[in-house]
DNA sequence: ATGAAATTGAAATTCATTTTCAAAATATAA
DNA sequence: TTATATTTTGAAAATGAATTTCAATTTCAT
């Protein structure tokens, strides 16, 4: 699926096939969760620039393959994009723990909220800032 | 309600009432909309300067009396926190528009899904991004 | 294999945010 | 009120994530 998605995109701007590309794209689709951009720099064992990294995920966010999460860090965070299944998160404010979740309801009822105002919806982030059961005893 | 958190929150900390900090939490409580601090700065005349909002708006929101938000602009945006009424954001990709809602039913189950995790929640953030009316025409 | 065009990484740049520090403002005590 | 201690302020410097530059390298259609 995405695969497709990505040699359309490619093709369309006329981008090239690079090594490093591949090796970037590759990882970051199996593995499928958040990273930032210096936990990608490290777990491609530096052999690919964070210049390369940054210049990457432009490219897959502007194919809407993946989303760019700012949480209360101060960097960014960048997650795979599945269409068909989407998640949230809750957000610890003491430890940082993520925790992901995924509620139907909440999403229908975004449709229902989007359509009100004739708007047309591509993505969503709902974040839930509290303390988790550990910090809240602590 | 927010002076006397406020007034309990400089009490604790030993912070004094100045007139930069009283001009400035006037004028953000009283528009009550989400501003940037370059936003405040001109609207507060040039007269209370870029470190002091950065200060303050940090007292803000350790009372929790401001939240932070982070939109897909670089720069953060602050918007007041009124305890009893909450809103979302419609964000459009193309222009940049804005649309404030609000929805019972989401807070609820928003309410339910902290509950199911044991997480005591704090606040939330609901954006919707895609496209406004009028982009989605032109 | 050749050459035009795209890609790369190191270094430089950008720019929002944070920190530093000396001067000014505020609060408390005498 | 005056003296004293502490906090606050703003300009300038520092920070650091993200972006851009540019010469060298890689890709790919011919």
């Amino acid at each position: 699926m995405w695969e497709e998605i990505l040699a359309k995109y490619f093709n369309e701007k006329g981008l090239k096939k690079s090594v490093k590309r591949k090796k970037f794209i590759d990882f970051f689709f199996k593995a499928d969760k958040h990273f930032s951009v210096d936990e990608l720099y490290e777990k491609l064992g530096k052999k690919v620039s964070r210049s390369t990294i940054y210049r990457t995920l432009k490219l897959l966010k502007e194919c809407g393959l993946v989303i760019e999460q700012k949480f209360e860090e101060k960097n960014r965070r960048y997650e795979p994009l599945h269409l068909s299944y989407h998640h949230d998160h809750l957000i610890c404010l003491k430890c940082g723990k993520i925790i992901e979740f995924n509620e139907k309801k909440i999403e229908n009822i975004q449709k229902k909220v989007a359509e009100k105002y004739n708007f047309k919806m591509v993505f969503h982030k709902l974040e839930i800032y509290g303390y988790c059961e550990k910090c809240q005893k602590s």
